[in-house]
DNA sequence: TAATCACATAAGCATATACTTATTTACTTC
DNA sequence: GAAGTAAATAAGTATATGCTTATGTGATTA
């Protein structure tokens, strides 16, 4: 049933959810799959310190980007032998819905359907 | 039931999980009381880094100091509002009570009875 | 009260982190 | 294929972090 966590490894994906940036982007991917160009526009922060906080959560396995079209996608990534771990982690923090939902409501949701 | 949980404060408790040295101490705190002294021995790291480590985790509120004689006992704090995330997060993570073991073992356990 | 042990604090340093601006790459559309 | 949009990468910078050594503080013991 539990996975076997080594001490190393947790500290470092713990790590890389110890930072408030990362922490709302995953809290969001948890409930909506999500590109970059969102992510720019919901923490008002420059597109490349975005995209370099993406690329540390690509590089610790635990989300997955997928491009359609102009835009790359990113959500958590179910296969991650810390999925689990991360979803006991985040599921009490307060639902981020409500920055989509104010992203939508001034038409800068992305959609690809 | 759920402590409100601010991602800003969660994030900042992350942190404080997100060093392997520190995970380590939480993990064994949450089995045992232990000393600085201990914790050198355990780490084989030196005693200013172990007091700086135990020190940010007290400015966390999450462990409690307690003199007792020369010794100054350190223990996860039951009190704080962020316990039982604590415990959710280490509780699948590898016991570390050999290590007291080994202590115990090489007579360099303290006990204050 | 002097010496010793346990721990905390101060100060310095090397590396890590989180950003910035500038540029490059990938895709779409005209 | 030229222009425009989205994202990644590169390079630079300021601050944070985790250690070190040196010193200060508090309790115990002779």
């Amino acid at each position: 049933m539990n996975e076997a966590l080594d001490l190393e490894t947790t500290a470092n994906i713990l790590k890389l959810l110890g930072d408030k940036t990362r922490l709302t982007m995953i809290k969001i991917m948890s409930e909506h799959e999500c590109c970059v160009c969102e992510f720019v526009d919901l923490f008002e922060m420059s597109q490349p310190a975005i995209s370099q906080h993406l690329r540390k959560l690509k590089d610790g396995g635990i989300v997955n980007e997928a491009r359609r079209g102009q835009w790359v996608f990113y959500s958590l990534n179910p296969s991650s032998s810390h999925y689990t771990f991360i979803q006991t982690v985040i599921k009490d923090l307060p639902s981020q819905n409500f920055k989509l939902e104010n992203l939508t409501a001034q038409g800068k949701r992305i959609c690809c359907d």
